[in-house]
DNA sequence: GCGACAG
DNA sequence: ATCTTGTCGC
C-alpha cells in the first residue's frame, strides 16, 4: 500500500487552510443518542449551462426505509470541482436544503468520503461539522488509491482497509455479494464500526444505501424540471 | 515529466 | 457530475 503523494494547488491555499481548521473539530467516535431512527441521504445535481446546482436531502425511517421528509435548494454554482476540495462545492446547497427540512435526520449518509481523504476532510466530515450532526462517508470510488482488491472477500459485509499515511482511514465494503464495493469512512461523530453497520442496514437490496438512492432520484427529477425551465427561457 | 484524482 | 447507444440478463 503505497502512500501516494497529494498535491495542493496553491490557487486554493485559503481552502486548504480552512480544512486544517475544520479537522481540529473532527470527532471520530460515536457521539449521538441511540437509537438512530431517522437517517438522511444527500445528493447534488448540476447544470453547467445555467451554472446552477440543486442540493437535495431526503430523510428515511431507518426501520421501514420509508421517506419521512425531503427538501432541496437550488443555487448558483460557486466552486469548481477540485478533487480534495469537493466539499466546498456541495456543502452550501446541502446546508440550505437541511435548513428547509421539517423533520431533521439524526445522522446523514453522504455521497462522498469522510476521513478517507488526504486531509481527513471529505464532504461527509465537512458537512457533519457544519451541521453539527453525525455523518458517514459512503463513496462509489476511492479517493485513496490503491487498495487491496484481492483481499476483499465476495460475501456481503466483507471489508478491506483503506490505508493512508499508515492509518486506516476507511474500508472498502461489499454491501451485496460479489458486487463492487462502496467506500465507507467516518464522517463526524461516528465510529467506523457504526458507519459500516448503518451502511449495511440501509443497503438491504442494492449496492448503494437507500438514503443515497432516494436523494439521487429526487435530485434527478428536480434537474429535469430545472432543464425544462432553462430551455424555455432561452426561447424568449 | 506524466499520471492519478470523491462528485 | 453529465453526455450518451447499445447490449446482456433476470
Amino acid at each position: 500500500m503505497r502512500a501516494s503523494s497529494y498535491k495542493e494547488d496553491p490557487v486554493y491555499e485559503v481552502y486548504y487552510r480552512q480544512q486544517e481548521a475544520l479537522v481540529a473539530q473532527l470527532i471520530t467516535e460515536d457521539q449521538f443518542e441511540s437509537p438512530i431512527e431517522l437517517i438522511g441521504g444527500v445528493d447534488v445535481a448540476y447544470d453547467e449551462t445555467s451554472n446552477r446546482m440543486i442540493g437535495a436531502l431526503v430523510v428515511l425511517d431507518a426501520a421501514s426505509l420509508a421517506i419521512v421528509d425531503q427538501a432541496y435548494h437550488e443555487m448558483e454554482i460557486t466552486f469548481p470541482y477540485v478533487p480534495g476540495l469537493f466539499s466546498f462545492r456541495e456543502v452550501p446547497a446541502l446546508k440550505a436544503a437541511f435548513q428547509k427540512l421539517t423533520t431533521k435526520p439524526q445522522l446523514i449518509i453522504c455521497d462522498g468520503h469522510g476521513i478517507a481523504h488526504p486531509k481527513k476532510m471529505g464532504l461527509a466530515s465537512h458537512l457533519g461539522i457544519t451541521l453539527d450532526l453525525p455523518t458517514i462517508g459512503c463513496g462509489k470510488r476511492s479517493l485513496l488509491t490503491p487498495w487491496d482488491k484481492a483481499a476483499l472477500a465476495m460475501e456481503r459485509a466483507a471489508t478491506v482497509p483503506l490505508i493512508w499515511e499508515g492509518e486506516i482511514r476507511g474500508v472498502a465494503l461489499r454491501t451485496q455479494p460479489a458486487i463492487k464495493p462502496v467506500f465507507v469512512s467516518i464522517g463526524h461523530r461516528v465510529s467506523i464500526e457504526t458507519a459500516i453497520a448503518l451502511t449495511l442496514k440501509m443497503s438491504p437490496q442494492y449496492r448503494l444505501p437507500e438514503t443515497t438512492r432516494a436523494a439521487d432520484q429526487l435530485v434527478n427529477a428536480l434537474r429535469e424540471k430545472l432543464l425544462r425551465i432553462t430551455a424555455s427561457e432561452e426561447e424568449e
